[in-house]
DNA sequence: AGTGCGATTGACT
DNA sequence: GTCAATCGCACTA
């Protein structure tokens, strides 16, 4: 796969975010990413390597996990090479399988909202910083696979929610799909 | 050592 | 539509 951030962003659509907890396999389509670039005053790695971000930091492919807000863990893959600061944040997945378990790990939500948003779809997959610096193309319980889905068309648009370079057009997601966090089509009052 | 905040979410008017 | 919860951590001193 692709190492660079917005090539990584753009290859991660339609491939297959899987999580294996005590044998059962839970698993979702990714369908919406954004990417925060080296030199991005977005990108946690702007400032330098922390203990917190220093995933961002590894080869590509590796997680990177944070808490945001105090209440959710949002998941992020690094890109780029190792020493590298940079990675792309997974927005929302359409579930595939394991769907009575995800439903079991959040309460009270629709299949529709169960994986759309970033904070929503690693409680569904009960993903927190014990995964943080996982390689999630080896990983055994937390991985991202291949099942061969070519998705047709890529939707752009700003990303969603930051207060630092919010204009820049780094939100990728599967045009059309209902199980996105923010707009499915690209605005043209953004461009 | 103290302070302020954020790549969100869910509850509520 | 508005708004508070909640906490690890980066920043300042």
């Amino acid at each position: 796969m692709t190492s660079d951030t917005v090539g990584l962003a753009r290859a991660l659509l339609g491939k297959v975010l899987v999580r294996e907890i005590d044998g059962v396999v839970a698993a979702g389509r990714i369908v919406e990413t954004e990417a925060y670039l080296r030199h991005d005053p977005a990108c946690h790695a702007f400032r330098g390597m922390t203990p917190r971000n220093r995933s961002l930091f590894l080869e590509h492919g590796h997680a990177y996990v944070y808490l945001c807000y105090g209440t959710s863990y949002l998941l992020n893959v690094s890109s780029e090479a190792g020493g590298v600061g940079s990675g792309v944040l997974l927005r929302a997945l359409e579930p595939l399988y394991g769907i009575g378990h995800m439903q079991r790990n959040i309460s009270h939500v629709k299949l529709r909202d169960l994986t759309r948003g970033p904070g929503r779809l690693t409680a569904a997959l009960r993903i927190d910083r014990r995964h943080d610096g996982l390689n999630l193309f080896t990983n055994q319980q937390l991985w991202i696979g291949d099942d061969g889905h070519r998705i047709e068309s890529i939707g752009e648009s700003v990303r969603i929610g930051l207060t630092k370079a919010a204009d820049e057009r780094l939100r990728y997601f599967v045009a059309g799909s209902p199980y996105l966090s923010g707009p499915r089509k690209l605005n043209r009052a953004e461009r």
